[in-house]
DNA sequence: TCTCCCTGCTACGGTTTTGGTAGCGAACGA
DNA sequence: TCGTTCGCTACCAAAACCGTAGCAGGGAGA
């Protein structure tokens, strides 16, 4: 079952958006299928390599995951792609990546 | 094993930065914990209580984890704190919050 | 000093999630 | 028609996670 905002997820009761975005984002493979879709859509195989060989079970797990969360839809050549949302919390997750490289050099 | 930047981890052999992040950060409870960390120190049972009645075996690992990652540390009162490293990450995060609530508006 | 309680945390065993491999049916080109 | 590629599913094993119980240590009170 996916995650909704407004609905008791895995980990909280409670119905807050933030909450049901814990739930998602703490998903394995989740945020890197995002992160794979940032440049446009890619089909299955595909992305199932730029993940590192991702077994095809849980990638499509995930997929259908993210598509009732409405983060991504298939086009009619049935590739992936980030919907208007999906766009928005590739945005909303920008800054992490400057913080990896923070991190990275403080190791 | 914890994710530390510059080596392979779950996922990606490359030791990119981005993908040590998108290991740790999708691990189950660590963003929650991150989150409800956000106000100061906090001992492990009021912590555990915080988070929903997670397990203590896994918050135990949890804590290990970010501690090795260099997020979090312990006072004296050996209550669990965010580094500079950690609150900075949670920065990073804050635009997540605002993006939940576009989500929730949206479904 | 002797309880009583509260703290941080660990042991152990069962359940859930994730992973690896094989392969199906459809579509396409030669 | 044959071969190849594609999206995806079935099946079973491994790893992660959870729930409960409980230990050791410290502080307060009698």
């Amino acid at each position: 079952m996916t995650p909704i905002p407004g609905r008791p997820v895995r980990g909280s009761q409670s119905g807050r958006p933030i909450m049901a975005a814990f739930d998602l984002l703490g998903r394995r493979w989740v945020l890197r299928i995002l992160w794979e879709l940032r440049d446009g859509p890619v089909g299955f195989r595909a992305l199932q390599q730029q993940c590192d060989d991702i077994s095809p079970t849980v990638l499509n797990t995930r997929l259908g995951e993210l598509r009732a969360a409405g983060l991504i839809w298939q086009d009619d050549a049935k590739a992936h792609a980030l919907t208007a949302l999906g766009q928005d919390l590739q945005r909303a997750l920008k800054p992490l990546q400057a913080w990896s490289e923070r991190w990275s050099a403080q190791t």
